[in-house]
DNA sequence: ACCAGGACTTGATTTGCGTCAACGACGCGT
DNA sequence: ACGCGTCGTTGACGCAAATCAAGTCCTGGT
């Protein structure tokens, strides 16, 4: 017999609801907490429009949400890693806004929204670590907004590796070495670049000697430059 | 003497934190909040990397937030108008990362964070708006890059129109007259694209007759076509 | 009322990146 | 193991918007 899964002996525990809170209260949230079955590669978790019942945590794989323009086609508007909570854009009105679709094969974490707003009256720290989290996703959202109105095409992939690379970093994977879960389409489409573009950029730098790219597998040989590069 | 200002007073409070709390509620929520003086126009509220002690709501008046990149220039990510709160963006570590600049005089209330959030324990309906507020610009702010990463000059300009436009209407004022308090080089900063770029936008939509633009006064003439541009 | 400095407009030129096109390389399903 | 479809790379070309440049119009301060 396996080992269940609960917050209190989750890896990602320190990235995501559990964060400050004691032993006792995490285990208080971890009896609403209910583990969602695994979601294959292209399958959809999320459909705009949805009432949103639940938040979701990431246990491991990744995703992408987007949105569908008039014309149809998709406006990617943020990854998912392990530890990442999906979902704070619908708490407006309590309809998602986004679409949201697995990278890979994911484990999921489903939270119910009401037994969530219930438990932050009696503990602070939740409430505290829920506006923690917004506030991240806010201020990341904004200084992407900055990174893209003003910088290159290289400079905004440079930025795009060196956040990857940090976040992987937190989650306690190599920040050196990664796997690129999306597609170069993807990684264009998210930095408003066309796929062309992502690959030109990808191939020189490597030719400088600053990355050194194969499929899916990136390697940042100069982290240093690298970051210069992003600005 | 003057009525004092209260949120039970005011005109903004179907916006700001009081949305949906009852009279005893609000009145609960206003002994906390400090009437900050007249901020005169070019001068700055927030410094970055200053500690977060308040949230401030604009009464009237309006604001620019911008960071500042690597040399020193100016990256426009908010405008802010009267009922906006402003300083969410801090809450992740208790720090403000970003500049706040008031565009005119400008009228702000101070809110307390730390009662803000002893009065949020008690007050499930504050817990509530204060998330639709942050899922609100959490939002508005993905939609923009969505907007601006995939769209023309024309579409991103006639999109801020738009914007502009209903977030005057949801404050009780003309949606289809209206006063630029920001200057072109500032639109432009925040919509990625020069200066020239966006004055010669608005004379062309001039020229289409969508608009008329004189000085900071716009008029929209044709809401309808400016829309479908926005696309 | 005037002056100075910033804000705005308009035109000429350049350029970064998108688009189009062709081809090569994976990887999945049979 | 093979073939087909998606993904990725590379090159040629065109265009939207940046940059450069010059001039006019506001605005606020004395």
């Amino acid at each position: 017999m396996t080992s269940h899964i609960h917050c209190q002996n989750c890896s990602m525990a320190t990235l995501c609801l559990p964060y400050q809170l004691s032993p006792e209260q995490t285990e208080k949230l971890d009896t609403v907490i209910q583990r969602h079955r695994p979601l294959q590669k292209r399958n959809i978790l999320i459909n705009s429009g949805e009432p949103l019942k639940f938040l979701y945590a990431v246990r491991s794989g990744s995703l992408k949400s987007y949105t569908l323009d008039s014309q149809g086609s998709e406006q990617i508007i943020d990854f998912h890693l392990p530890g990442d909570l999906i979902g704070f854009d619908g708490l407006i009105d309590g309809q998602h806004r986004s679409y949201t679709q697995a990278l890979e094969t994911t484990m999921l974490c489903e939270i119910p929204i009401q037994s969530l707003d219930q438990l932050s009256a009696e503990l602070p720290g939740l409430r505290k670590q829920l506006l923690r989290v917004m506030s991240g996703e806010l201020h990341a959202s904004k200084t992407l907004l900055g990174t893209l109105n003003h910088h290159t095409a290289q400079q905004r992939l440079a930025n795009f590796l060196v956040t990857l690379s940090s976040r992987f970093q937190q989650r306690g994977l190599s920040s050196r070495e990664f796997r690129l879960s999306m597609t170069r389409a993807d990684i264009g489409n998210y930095l408003g670049l066309s796929v062309e573009t992502i690959s030109r950029i990808l191939t020189q730098l490597q030719n400088d000697g600053v990355v050194a790219v194969q499929n899916k597998l990136v390697a940042i040989t100069e982290p240093e430059r690298l970051r210069a590069l992003a600005s």
